[in-house]
DNA sequence: CGTTTAAACTTAACATGTTAAGTAATTTCC
DNA sequence: GGAAATTACTTAACATGTTAAGTTTAAACG
């Protein structure tokens, strides 16, 4: 096999972009149901775990950069899905956390989502699932 | 482990989605050194294993959504890098080809494209990345 | 202390992602 | 053969990706 076929056929980033639509088409349908966006659910998401998120942490979180991430806090906190917060003795930093809206909306979206995966991990199967997650990881770090 | 620490933990797109943002980090600073863009750089190589592409093709092999493709293909058109060419007794379809800067700039990226997956491909190991190959491809169909 | 440096965002500008609607050229099908 | 459906692509509008520059507040440091 010729390097210019190898380079086309067997390429990294296009192969996870490619697997990542696969598995976004399931959840794509709930979202949109939801008119929610895919980066707007990585931050109620996140915020669902970590109530009380600055804006650099919750950069890291949901890996979305500092200039989307702004624009997105805005969408939501005007949708009234989320607050800030000042942090006592630095004013710099704002913590944001979900309001009621926000919380509700996680609540009703989590199973649906959560069946969903459940699909594709019975797709898949577990076993495979635990693989590619062991070898995601390790190409990550 | 609760469900929602399952959930937050094990997210089969963000998991896919920091693998690859990993994996890119490779080769940003070669894009950037050459001046264009990840998805720029996803159309010439199609063009370069498949001289004249007609765009819903073009799509398909890049996995750029047509609205995208048409903005791109205007900007490339513009730099020179591409043209266009009619097809034979259909005048809705549009036949791409790299123009001569196109190929030119193949051929000095190609290289240090290549090298770097070695890197990659010698940090990960062969085997595994096969594995991961066949792991993606089956979580995409 | 006051000046410099750094940290935590925000803005700006341009490229792409995403969905819906629009346009022109071909097929279908009665 | 001509209206209706389909195909191939483009436009539009809004959200996000990406890099660079700007703003405000804290920390460092001489």
């Amino acid at each position: 096999m010729s390097e210019e076929l190898r380079a086309y056929q067997k390429n990294l980033p296009m192969a996870l972009l490619k697997a990542r639509e696969a598995v976004m088409e399931h959840f794509r349908p709930i979202l949109r149901a939801h008119n929610v966006t895919e980066q707007q659910w990585r931050v109620i998401r996140a915020l669902y775990g970590h109530e009380g998120l600055e804006i650099t942490a919750l950069s890291e979180h949901t890996l979305l950069l500092m200039p989307s991430l702004t624009r997105i806090l805005k969408t939501l906190e005007e949708q009234k899905l989320i607050k800030r917060y000042s942090v006592e003795g630095d004013n710099r930093r704002r913590l944001i956390r979900l309001a009621a809206g926000g919380r509700d909306l996680y609540d009703k979206m989590a199973p649906l989502s959560e069946a969903e995966y459940k699909k594709i991990e019975a797709q898949i199967g577990a076993t495979k699932l635990n693989v590619l997650y062991a070898l995601l990881s390790d190409v990550a770090d």
